[in-house]
DNA sequence: TTTAGCACTTAGGAGCAAACCC
DNA sequence: GGGTTTGCTCCTAAGTGCTAAA
């Protein structure tokens, strides 16, 4: 029913949806026109045109399946690496990771070559950010690096200082680093030997708030009892929020508070509407006030106060090595912010307590001591999971889990496996797009429904679209759970022969919308699955993930819908970058070089971002930078002009004229080269408004190939990767040649 | 064969600290 | 030095996909 009613409000959703990109397709469009618009000095605007702007990109999945008659081009294959549970990885010394076309050093001599690559790659740093100090005010220091007053001059003495001092610091992490990547995999499911932790932190009870509040009910002070006061703050410090106005929202919010409340509160508090929370948000706005004007002394009191939390719950013991934990602290009580149109929004979030809490670990480690007066729910010794603690929670009655740090052994193991299958798909994809081309005219529907949607998910990157309970969340769909209203038919549009028009909400509510133009026999068999069907119906109504992975895993090991993500988009990022780079170009054009690849694979994975709430006036006040740069150039030219008139005129043998003409020919390189790097500046900044490029850098591009790409262009890899990202992907930074191919 | 439970990855937004700029 | 902007970290919701039980 839910279901009919929403599909029947189509336009709901498209009313309802974010207010994001609406069409990424068009957006990329206007992006093209506006990266024309704003590079207009000569250079750029050669530069932005020889760069293919990102809704022009053709993605690997998409050329090769528009053009599937043509002839299968063969692919090297990737090497054996075991990615199956229960066989040992071979130990990465022997294994030639990265093809036969790798450099076969071994670990430690590339982890000499590495050292001395280290102090090479930091003089040359340390001598370009001296000269970059006096040219280029904007540039970001050095992650790390003491911020150093402009007033106070160093003496030479003192850099050099400071900069052996970063040498050794960064030589000193290297060393402590635990290079799990060159030790052997355990056997089968066992994730850790040993794993010892202090449990989660608890957040702070509630604290009651002071008598002089006054929460108000049909306009009389009502002292609630603590229970019903801790939730109605919870409600009040959201009351700017846009989720305190929603109707289902503040259903589910009344519902769950006037659980907490004690029946003389229950019987007098009926109606949310002649509720006063006035005083309540005020205390709570004063509170965040007071919090932000903070002395020095204070904040820095409560930062040792968070660094001492950190110390104690933030690491754990794995195997002799301390590792970060990602989430160790236990998610304090609130109001439930589902996404989009949730159900459950606004439903009362419980308090966990030890009692809830499942606790893993060594049996021969220390076992965390639950707080006091408490006991934990369970204490397991299970090592072939990868989580320090879970619990339930109660909006879903789903786990929630403690877990390690991204930059771990465990997740960092994870994460490479991922990309090692996804590179398997590489050297088999070709088959896989012929087999499910031929399997288009098969004479079983579930296979034809198969075929189309493989073919989506290869083609647009879409996700596999698990079934999900009808109330329990928002209405979202992936590929196999498209339903009939989400996708028209267009035997023409805009020029276009067979285009499939989508849209609907995916994950996290956030839409997609995109006309694509298909392959006839794609069309056809969509028409048929649509057949007699009407709004509500699934579109692949034979069809689940489950049988889609289970068909994929026979054509692959380890392949599943969502390696075709990965795959696609490293293989996006690779070609674009080929594409798009100039080894000629300057750091900042291989950057935005970079950056646009980037962005043509987040366009092709969907993610999109809310723009900036400052976007406009920043982008303004960058424009007027721009413009501000412009005059000082044309006055530049006019100085240089005249001093070479001078020159000219009193003979050009006076020295002093002559360096007159030198700085100012200076003066004017400096100034155009200030303006291109704003202009390109602008430019970066205008076609990422919408769009999340974090997401798929973290999660599906190969970290690979964007080391090898730095390599290759000799841009240092703290321009594509700030710290916790160069940790994260610490594997792939010590193991990556240049020729490196995903 | 279906469903439920579980373990894990992927995702966008909020809030804050650092960087920037006048 | 102080206001503004930017980038990073944290937070936790929302997916995927596997396995075992019904």
């Amino acid at each position: 029913m839910g279901r009919e009613k929403d599909a029947k409000g189509d336009g709901k959703h498209k009313l309802k949806a974010k207010k994001k990109l609406s069409d990424h397709h068009e957006s990329a469009g206007v992006v093209g026109d506006l990266v024309k618009n704003r590079t207009k000095t000569s250079r750029s605007k050669e530069k932005t045109q020889k760069a293919k702007s990102p809704n022009k990109v053709k993605t690997e999945a998409q050329a090769s399946v528009s053009s599937s008659s043509d002839s299968v081009k063969q692919e090297p294959h990737s090497d054996d690496f075991t990615v199956s549970k229960g066989v040992k990885r071979k130990r990465i010394k022997d294994e030639p990771t990265e093809g036969t076309s790798q450099s076969a050093a071994s670990p430690t001599s590339k982890r000499k070559d590495k050292q001395h690559g280290h102090k090479e790659e930091s003089e040359v740093e340390a001598q370009k950010n001296k000269s970059k100090v006096k040219t280029e005010k904007t540039v970001k220091k050095e992650e790390g690096e003491p911020p150093v007053s402009k007033k106070v001059k160093r003496t030479k003495e003192e850099v050099e200082e400071a900069r052996r001092l970063k040498i050794k610091k960064k030589e000193e992490e290297e060393q402590s680093r635990w290079r799990w990547w060159e030790e052997e995999k355990y056997e089968s499911g066992v994730k850790w030997k040993f794993l010892e932790h202090n449990g989660p932190y608890f957040p702070p009870e509630y604290q009651p708030f002071p008598d002089n509040i006054n929460f108000c009910y049909n306009g009389k002070k009502v002292k609630l009892s603590l229970a019903a006061e801790e939730v109605a703050l919870f409600f009040a410090q959201m009351l700017d929020h846009e989720y305190t106005t929603k109707k289902v929202f503040r259903e589910n919010f009344f519902k769950d508070w006037r659980k907490e409340m004690t029946s003389e509160e229950r019987s007098l508090i009926q109606d949310l509407e002649k509720c006063d929370f006035g005083e309540i948000h005020a205390m709570h706005k004063a509170k965040v006030e007071a919090r932000k004007n903070m002395s020095k002394e204070e904040k820095l009191a409560l930062k040792e106060a968070n660094q001492k939390i950190v110390e104690e719950y933030g690491f754990c013991l794995l195997d002799h090595h301390k590792e970060r934990i990602g989430n160790f602290k236990i998610e304090p009580p609130g109001l439930f912010r589902g996404r989009g149109e949730h159900p459950k929004q606004g439903m009362l979030k419980k308090r966990i307590q030890p009692e809830d809490v499942i606790i893993n670990c060594s049996k021969e480690s220390r076992i965390p001591v639950p707080p006091a007066g408490h006991r934990w729910k369970e204490v397991r010794h299970d090592n072939t999971v990868t989580w320090l603690a879970s619990w339930t929670e109660n909006i879903q009655g789903s786990i929630k889990y403690i877990m390690l740090n991204a930059n771990s052994k465990l997740k960092g193991e994870k994460d490479w496996e991922k990309y090692e299958v996804a590179r398997k798909l590489k050297s088999c994809v070709d088959d896989i797009r012929n087999q499910y081309l031929h399997d288009l005219k098969s004479k079983q529907m579930v296979t034809r429904q198969r075929a189309v949607a493989l073919y989506f998910i290869d083609k647009l990157a879409l996700r596999a679209g698990n079934e999900k309970e009808e109330g329990e969340t928002a209405d979202t769909v992936g590929c196999c759970s498209l339903r009939f209203e989400h996708i028209t038919l267009h035997e023409q549009l805009d020029g276009n022969e067979y285009v499939v028009e989508f849209d609907f909400l995916g994950k996290d509510s956030i839409r997609y919308y995109n006309k694509v133009p298909v392959i006839k026999k794609v069309f056809k068999n969509l028409k048929l699955f649509m057949e007699n069907k009407e709004p509500g119906d699934d579109l692949f109504d034979r069809l689940n993930t489950s049988l889609l992975n289970k068909h994929l895993s026979s054509l692959m090991p380890g392949l599943t819908a969502k390696v075709f993500r990965t795959y696609n988009a490293s293989i996006t990022l690779q070609q674009q970058l080929k594409e798009l780079s100039n080894k000629s170009d300057n750091v900042a054009e291989k950057m935005l070089s970079y950056n646009r690849a980037n962005r043509a694979v987040a366009i092709l994975c969907n993610h999109q971002r809310a723009p900036p709430k400052t976007f406009d006036q920043s982008m303004a006040n960058l424009q007027a930078k721009i413009d501000a740069r412009k005059e000082q150039l044309a006055l530049a030219k006019t100085e240089l002009k005249q001093a070479k008139k001078e020159a000219k005129t009193k003979g050009s043998s006076d020295p002093k004229l002559q360096s007159l003409v030198e700085r100012k020919k200076a003066a004017v390189k400096r100034c155009e080269e200030q303006l291109l790097k704003m202009e390109v500046q602008a430019t970066d900044r205008e076609e990422n408004k919408q769009i999340a490029l974090g997401t798929s850098k973290l999660n599906y591009l190969d970290p690979r190939i964007t080391v090898a790409w730095c390599k290759n262009m000799e841009v240092p890899i703290e321009k594509i990767y700030n710290k916790t990202q160069r940790e994260k992907f610490a594997w792939a930074i010590d193991m990556t040649e240049a020729d490196f191919e995903f």
